[in-house]
DNA sequence: ATAATAATGATAACAATTATCGATATTGTA
DNA sequence: TACAATATCGATAATTGTTATCATTATTAT
């Protein structure tokens, strides 16, 4: 029986009003200020629960992991110059219909990761 | 100046003869019954240089990093059933175009990872 | 052959994440 | 409201994947 708790509360509501794809210790940092005792496991142990429920979204860039919680399709680019996790909300154009056509299989998601210069940093370098 | 040596042509051709995208420490095991005084941080280093030199692929999918010899543009599939890593090979119905018309910036290059079940296990499953 | 130095193997260090455990908070039942 | 059951907590140890260090070895140009 999963029960409720403030701190899930927390972490998820505080995810969910971000839209800078935080990794778990940003997500701690955040919310210690507002929440003095709160532990770095917990948010570990949160994310991973709000994640099996499919209430926020692991975005796996490599080194440490970052957490969304905008759960609508939507693709992710990683921007060379700032280093951020930018959204781009775009048609997924028959992507995994395509792709089961051509793998067979049964393909249920599919993500994407755009690597590349974000529209501010884009013009800043010319 | 680089030079050349036999652990990273090893690295290479082991990787480039297989298909199932093994991580630094298979490949490292795979190696280790030829070349028994290899090291296990030989392995990452070489690995980190083929990279660099684009000759090789690093699947950033989640927890511990997998490699691909496999330069051509492909996408890959995450089996829920057998855990294995599959290749896609298609098209990609401009997928940078079209994120670049919505999004702005830049985009140089992309990668998609699929989720679901490979033709052997969906046929399994039924 | 020799000198210069890149690469190696062994292992320590590191960073991100997960497991452990006694204490605390939440929830259903009385 | 009080109580028992237990999910969750905070603190921290442990684990894991990866990188850094350093003395030794292999490669390359001369």
């Amino acid at each position: 029986m999963t029960k409720h708790s403030r701190q899930r509360d927390a972490v998820y509501q505080n995810l969910c009003m971000r839209t800078d794809h935080p990794t778990a210790e940003e997500l701690y940092l955040s919310l210690k200020a507002e929440m003095p005792a709160l532990s770095l496991a917990t948010v570990y142990r949160n994310l991973a629960m709000l994640e099996g429920e499919s209430k926020i979204i692991r975005i796996g860039s490599g080194g440490t992991a970052r957490y969304d919680g905008n759960i609508s399709p939507h693709y992710h680019l990683t921007c060379l110059e700032c280093g951020g996790v930018h959204d781009i909300f775009m048609d997924d154009a028959g992507l995994c219909k395509a792709a089961s056509e051509h793998f067979g299989g049964r393909i249920l998601s599919h993500t994407v990761m755009f690597t590349g210069y974000c529209p501010h940093c884009s013009e800043k370098i010319g």
